[in-house]
DNA sequence: GTTAGCACTCGAGCACAATGAGTGCTAACA
DNA sequence: TGTTAGCACTCATTGTGCTCGAGTGCTAAC
């Protein structure tokens, strides 16, 4: 459906939208014309224009302004057009820096790897730890808070600490504590959480675990605090380089938008679909999060270690963003959180 | 030097204030004459608000606009002016139930509880956990992810979790890891991580620690751990509040504030300062965080368990905000979360 | 098929006047 | 002496009409 553009027609898409990312205004067709000796008038360049308007590629936002690119005008670019460039090894190591300064928390990490994507790109950086349910058990803690009250500490393979609060019925000494958790360190070791889960509940019906009251409670307890789903932990970063830009000059469409990143849910069922696939993906405009937010565009990657996927991060800027600077800054990224959360778990076997 | 004011001054003032901050619009002479059948003419009520200026509580914007507060003007209704009404039993129950919902990380109780802010007060919410060196220490745990890195899990008495990753020169087996935590726990218990720190370095210094290996190597472990500090986690929410607020329309400055925001750090640093102080404490304008961002005030409370201050939080909002609703909010909200992280030690003894 | 020419459209920017809210000052009043 | 009415003045805001120019679409010539 798309590939019937012909040579000049593309070179012109091309064109219009290349100006219209650095410039962000409507481009005409003397510009067009002008631009690197194309050596056509701009008479030719407004039936092409024409053209490509009737295709579904451009709009005009009045009679007497240039043309800007649709929707569909991004993505026949991204997917057709542009030429991805290589990574500066400047810019490689920005991202490094960024990435590795010191001791830090897995989660600072995170953290950090937002801000370098953003820095970076100049847009906003969002990452995502992965949702809990997928990632994989490595160790469980209880500590006890009050006689009511545990908290419960899991990491998972990739060091990642997840804590929740949880009401207990009766009271547990730090010795049966202390039982409860070995038993289900050994017990659960190397599973995934989902896999956990069922274990859980299989082994709770089977009679054959409640012969042994401590046993019956570990699995109870830590049933309990897998109950509810915690929601990945995401990181966005450099939200205010949308300040500034001109489309989203109106206030409310800004509101609208912030509300969007501190509301988050929608943002992680989008990227929890990005999960699935790997490689860059690019969301452009309304394909990506339900009318939440409008003219936004998103690049995400996902970065695994050897357990397979951890989670998702990306770039999310205005439809018109430079998508060939982003797009290798988001890959280059997404490998190097990867291999920085590698656990080494490979050489161990 | 702010009670030379008369009767009528300050029912001027306080009339002023109260319109300006629910309008966001220069009073004028007749408005405040005109105002809940205060008896005197515009003219008289111009003489005062000339005086009023003169003494720095207000400023007029250009001739012939009216009079808005200054951040000396705002002081003063804060400090003599203001009637702080009680929260309805309504308000209270949003915010309980705000801060309540089901089975929390600690981290996701303070983050909903920034929410709560946010939405009962309509400004920005900000909820910091302590630093971590003000802490109490309660449990420490290792797991190790590669041969040199290991993650170091801190349980502070509160149920605040904190990790690390670090690196080590050697590898440890499970088996020494567990010793070497027992250890820890055992010696640690009780104390501030000021005092952790102060304790190793003096265990580390005298010659008696080194006999036995294991324990000079988990005091270099826990050393190393507690190298760097790890600044107090801060949740803001709520911030796109303030777009829409008339007085930060120019994007520039709003872009300023929302920077300001994603640093942090300044907020820290301020947030820290307003730990020591119990009860409510308001910033207004440049008395608050040096120069950054200009027009904001802050309402601050530290809240505190039976083992001292947890941490701080509040609201931040245009020096325009309404005062007497935010601060029992805030009020309330510290003493609530103070509560809510309780640990049932007290009945322990 | 391409290009030059031309009439037409429409937003941006500017000057100008009208509006009106609000002030400061002065003089009269209690 | 403190209060008030009156009045001239200021100044941001709003609306209007105007020009300017970028850009288009169409037609006719190449």
């Amino acid at each position: 459906m798309s590939i019937d553009l012909n040579e000049r027609g593309r070179a012109i898409l091309e064109a219009i939208v290349d100006d219209y990312i650095v410039s962000g205004e409507p481009v005409g067709s003397r510009a067009v014309s002008k631009r690197h000796n194309m050596n056509i008038s701009p008479a030719t360049v407004r039936n092409v224009m024409s053209d490509l308007e009737e295709m579904g590629f451009l709009a005009s936002p009045h009679t007497s302004a240039g043309r800007i690119p649709t929707e569909q005008g991004y993505r026949y670019y991204v997917d057709s057009l542009l030429q991805i460039r290589d990574l500066s090894a400047g810019e490689k190591l920005r991202i490094e820096s960024h990435c590795q300064s010191g001791k830090l928390t897995v989660e600072n990490l995170l953290q950090e790897t937002g801000k370098a994507l953003s820095s970076l790109s100049n847009y906003a950086g969002i990452v995502m730890a992965p949702r809990f349910t997928s990632t994989v058990f490595r160790q469980i803690e209880f500590v006890r808070l009050s006689e009511r009250r545990l908290l419960v500490v899991f990491v998972s393979q990739a060091g990642l600490v997840q804590n929740k609060l949880i009401e207990v019925d009766e009271d547990f000494s730090p010795r049966e504590l202390e039982q409860i958790t070995n038993y289900l360190n050994e017990t659960l070791s190397g599973l995934s959480i989902h896999d956990v889960k069922e274990k859980i509940a299989s082994e709770m019906q089977q009679e054959k675990a409640l012969y042994d009251k401590l046993m019956k409670q570990a699995l109870e307890l830590s049933g309990k605090a897998l109950e509810e789903d915690v929601a990945g932990q995401i990181f966005i970063e450099g939200a205010s380089s949308f300040l500034g830009q001109p489309e989203f000059a109106e206030v409310g469409q800004m509101k609208k938008l912030f509300e969007a990143f501190e509301q988050k849910s929608r943002l992680v069922e989008l990227l929890d679909k990005s999960q699935e696939a790997s490689g860059v993906q690019i969301f452009i405009g309304s394909a990506n999060t339900y009318n939440q937010i409008e003219g936004c565009s998103l690049v995400t990657s996902s970065y695994q270690n050897v357990h397979g996927t951890i989670g998702t991060l990306g770039v999310i800027g205005p439809n018109r963003m430079s998508y060939s600077k982003v797009i290798p800054i988001v890959d280059y990224t997404a490998r190097l959180v990867g291999r920085l959360l590698e656990t080494g778990q490979g050489k161990e076997k």
